[in-house]
DNA sequence: CAGCTTTCTTGAAGTTGTCAACCATTTACA
DNA sequence: TGTAAATGGTTGACAACTTCAAGAAAGCTG
């Protein structure tokens, strides 16, 4: 189990630099939605982390062009985040490549696959 | 899946900051094994990263006073790493903090547990 | 309007991580 | 044997993440 832990962590960090991404980056990508603008003390709480922490990680996604801030209208303390053009094609070739199944679990046989997920589902449900 | 490997992750760095470590040292202390002194390289190795990034760790645990450095007879570059008694109790409290299962497991069914288990165990033996 | 709260930013401090350069030691070979 | 190359670990520079405390700006409350 925690050796499964191990490999998924080196899995996802070797992906992220694949995009020349890091970890907290890719998850905040992972997080907003090109759709709907979110405010960044929702980040904060999606990635469990201190508000100070994501205007960092953030400020490194906009230098790249990969999001935006906007106040918003209702609250200008509040900044909005949204997805750019780019960003977005980012977050799309990211999530494509992060949902093919790692190579342990891609060798297990199809019941296995299938008894796996199903047991997951109800841990999830559970928790 | 992902969602798993987050609270997982979360449990892992709630636990380390119970002993007040950070995951790394952890992952270091739990590699590390009482009865035989390992190089400083074969820690770099197990933690899949440079050396330089061993010697700031294991200074930082050697501050604690839970491991030691000692030089190998045989060729005096390589450094030893052996646990103290100090730090063999750490350890020893951490194994069992760490071998808890996690409250979403924990929910399942023993038949899920087992089933799990033995699909992971699969999983492993393929990779 | 005065004072409190909320949202985000800034700055300091500490850990992790990589890379390049370096030192001491060991090994290889000419 | 003696010099050159390789090896193990350290150091220093730099970048990113993380938290905490302190601050600025905007909003809310009486």
């Amino acid at each position: 189990m925690f050796e499964l832990l191990h490999v998924s962590k080196q899995r996802f960090m070797a992906i992220a630099s694949e995009f020349d991404l890091s970890p907290p980056q890719v998850m905040a990508l992972r997080h907003l939605d090109p759709a709907e603008p979110k405010p960044m003390s929702e980040l904060a709480q999606a990635l469990r982390c201190d508000n100070s922490n994501v205007t960092g990680i953030v400020d490194r996604l906009e230098d790249r062009g990969l999001v935006e801030r906007r106040a918003a209208e209702r609250d200008r303390r509040v900044k909005m985040l949204t997805i750019t053009e780019r960003g977005a094609e980012v977050r799309d070739r990211l999530a494509a490549r992060l949902e093919e199944p790692p190579a342990p679990l891609a060798s297990l046989s199809i019941e296995d696959q299938r008894a796996l997920r199903d047991i997951m589902r109800r841990a999830l449900d559970r928790a």
